[in-house]
DNA sequence: CCCTCAATCTACAGTCACTGTAGCATATAG
DNA sequence: CTATATGCTACAGTGACTGTAGATTGAGGG
């Protein structure tokens, strides 16, 4: 049985974090101890890193929620696993699009930059200037 | 002067952004109708247009900030700008680097997939082992 | 058995950059 | 003069944590 600091040192993660995921009910409420601290088993170790592994692949908690439950009934077909994990590769597709785009509109940006005073500065006015926009108008997904 | 839903249209920005924008002291305050409205000046769309621009550009608020206040002051050598820009662009860089690995994992993992049960699905399969681990213990930066 | 001190507990505020909502007030066209 | 589109404030919610304060617990050593 592991103390959650102990379980949070062989996960990568904060001692919090694993706290936050009790507490929307991803991670199942942990045993305690007679002075109510939490304890846990082999099986919340799998279930965490599990939790960690897709986080690290960039998955949203909710599409993590569902292949947590679709991995509880191993008897089902597995397409929405796949589907998930589709999903979530296309998102993965778009924001490199996205960056490899500002990156080339910062390289020019600073390339173009030499130094000077702040009046003819190229990377104050490519910002200036709206003519040079990008065409969309929605967040940067970073 | 433009009320706040035509300066909104014109930068693709929403009316309660614009609002934030001034809450937090990256817009001017704005100067008001009798009524309370706020009307905005050709001057207060650019400082809005600069904003939008460079948050496209993925810079976040506060190196925008910066950026605004060096734009003010046209006389300074202009370094500093050059250096935002150049941090920018090497966190963007960061980024694409960190989502194409995690795109190969998800390509793998998709492509092992062959549509069978839970129980052998390569996706989960994946996820649960955690022995395939990124080695990286931070944050996914999308 | 007692002491100490690191580790744990709860509860809540803060992060970033917005977005949404409720319940009013104002401005403009007909 | 009225309809209604637009505006106002204030506050709560988003995602995925992170940080803090202040109290409690547990394991090791004397």
């Amino acid at each position: 049985m592991l103390a959650i600091g102990a379980l949070a040192r062989k996960t990568g993660t904060k001692v919090q974090t694993i706290r936050y995921y009790e507490q929307i009910g991803l991670m199942h409420d942990a045993g305690r101890t007679a002075g109510g601290q939490r304890r846990y088993s082999e099986k919340d170790l799998d279930r965490l890193a599990f939790i960690r592994h897709a986080r690290q692949l960039g998955f949203p908690l909710d599409s993590i929620r569902e292949l947590l439950d679709l991995s509880d009934n191993p008897a089902q077909r597995c397409d929405e696993a796949d589907s998930i994990a589709q999903r979530q590769l296309q998102q993965v597709e778009q924001r490199i699009k996205r960056l490899q785009a500002l990156r080339k509109e910062l390289k020019r940006m600073v390339a173009e930059c030499d130094g000077d005073t702040v009046a003819e500065c190229k990377v104050l006015e490519v910002l200036r200037d709206h003519a040079e926009c990008l065409t969309e108008h929605d967040r940067i997904g970073a």
